[in-house]
DNA sequence: TATGAATGAGTATTCATTCAT
DNA sequence: AATGAATGAATACTCATTCAT
């Protein structure tokens, strides 16, 4: 993993690697899974097609790999954000913002990520590779201890924490999948704006209150 | 299409494509689209091959028929039972419930719901079957124009009324989304208080607000 | 068989079957015997498709009535066109016009019967409705005896009259298959003018001959 | 393309290609375009299906390639040989006596030629593949350019030298076409004896002539 | 006789995967 | 590691034919 230490076989060994999963990526997203060949894959990488199958041994796991890689990615970026913030309401709006922002910008890993909101429809049974869900489900269980911390300290009604993270996060999601339908990629900020203000505020008018647009 | 008027024989007719379309609704859910094959379909609805053929043409098409089927009924229930109220935001709540009980109803077409969020998977370009797509339309709008009104008498906050339909649909779907990763299948009633709570009033807690759970 | 006599069940029936094999005869003409259905012949004839099986066995069985209905018709045009002349040489001749007449008024039926040349294409072994085969197979043998004669009383040469009358039959034919490939439909008196000269006379210019056209 | 420049691969490729070839000739010549199933050509070819599809696009591809390769065979065997004369009417006969001797000798071949003449069966419009149709219209207008000259020099009598062309073609085909009915595989010499008499000379006997045979 | 729904064997084609070089 | 020819199971779809009404 290390670069400096790497022959230089490996070096080009790693570079193919990621080469590869970046073009898979991009067609997985664009077509979905069935309908996405190996053969297709092999010719936009400019690889033979044993040469693919040289790196991952299944179209599956190749698949899994660009989740996996991609999923990390977005916990990765979603955890450091948060942690750029402390009291428990600016972590969430942190977590929001963040991955709002990821998923704008990664428009094909959206695309697979909302695919595999379906999970029955690829194998029978389990959804998605095993690593890429451990890792989003840390995700979760971190949002879902700020918000228990909120409710401890006042800040957020007592709901159920983990009702309440599940449904952050599938609003969230919600909305980026929402911006697939449209023509125009709006832009992320407006959006992540009236999230936020609804999740934390509400759509409804206190008797006190004045306009907010 | 008056069932009394029916020749047996067209009787017969309708019952077997309402089987049909029964059956594959059940398939497609489980296994996805390309998953599932026409033979398997025939064989569990105790059809030949070809009799499926004769009802509709391709598989795309037994496809979207299915589709088409369960949004209308999703629709039309949702609207009516948005009719029952009178105020925007008794009718926004009734929207939020009366979608998420029919979907916590529908399992299955709750699965291939999701699969259609992501569009371009199937054919390039457009979605899905436009008789389904244009009836959910028709209620997104609906919504939005209630929205609006509630905008006007002073109900709702002042957010764009298109942007905040979407989101609304989008929460009440992705928290039923939420509910396929689940083992056990959760209370509605108790989803959607949560949803709703969250929608018109936010997470936050204000000042002079006590516990809510 | 006589009209007068037939009840009109039997009447209908017959006008029936000829309106089925009409129709049948254009399609078969048009797009080949693989790449006509049963389906589009019903739909065309206006009948159901058990209908059309009550009436034709199968779907070979119908493609040999076809063929058989107009090869007894082309052969009895061309048998009776030669009688109203008495040497064998006019007689040739008459055959020559006759066919190619047939022929080019028959374009549909032309079609089948190129096809046919191509025995083995259908079924294994034998070519086709051995009704048609017989009927044409007489007329050969009508024009053999008439060349017979001819070298006889010394107005042909001395050729094998078998191959002779094959030659002249392969002839006509080859003329008029040409035209299918032309775009225009051209006027059958020239090319039967220059396809009697050449079977009678040849191309070749004798010492003492001058120009001809 | 040059055989001591290919490596082992291209080279057994190219035997393979051939291979296929050779058995689907084989196999559309016996049994027509439609009754032969790609299955039966790779068993036949010893080579999995899905190897037959890796050469040839489709079956229409491959049936096309068939024609295409033997067209430009038989062009090029009459050409050559009509370039060992001189004298236009030598030429004509060489024409005639190529042309036959090549379909006499590969009767699978003559009957997808045959086939063939019925062109609207297989695609709507265009009959064949083009490369063979204008390989073997090249042929036609040499013919004719050949029949020109003779016209010019005057051995040969003042007919449309296009339809002369066609007409010459046409015998020759119709001749070699009523081999296929016969039960017997008759001699080429005979047969082109009596059609090349036939073409320059005609059937009938002038006053001052004498017998043939 | 006429109908048309039902049948199911048959067919072209695709595509993940293997493996010898 | 890289190549790409070969494999063959899998699949959507067609269509001649049957048969109950």
């Amino acid at each position: 993993m290390v670069a400096g230490k790497m022959t230089r076989r490996e070096r080009e060994r790693q570079q193919h690697i990621s080469h590869i999963l970046g073009v898979a990526e991009g067609m997985f997203a664009e077509k979905g899974f069935f309908q996405t060949t190996m053969r297709q894959i092999a010719r936009k990488a400019e690889f033979a097609l044993g040469t693919i199958y040289a790196h991952f041994r299944s179209k599956r796991r190749l698949y899994e790999k660009v989740i996996e890689t991609q999923t990390v990615g977005l916990v990765d970026f979603v955890i450091q954000e948060m942690a750029s913030r402390s009291s428990p309401r600016d972590q969430i709006e942190k977590f929001i913002q963040s991955k709002m922002a990821f998923l704008h910008r990664n428009r094909s890993f959206l695309r697979m990520y909302v695919a595999e909101l379906d999970a029955p429809r690829l194998d029978s049974g389990q959804v998605l590779p095993k690593a890429a869900r451990e890792s989003y489900d840390s995700l979760l269980h971190h949002l879902r201890d700020v918000i228990r911390l909120g409710i401890k300290e006042g800040s957020l009604k007592s709901m159920n924490p983990d009702v309440l993270a599940r449904t952050i996060d599938g609003l969230t999601t919600a909305v980026a999948v929402s911006w697939l339908r449209l023509r125009t990629w709006p832009p992320v900020e407006a959006e992540t704006r009236v999230a936020t203000e609804l999740l934390l505020r509400g759509a409804a008018v206190r008797p006190q209150e004045r306009d907010l647009a």
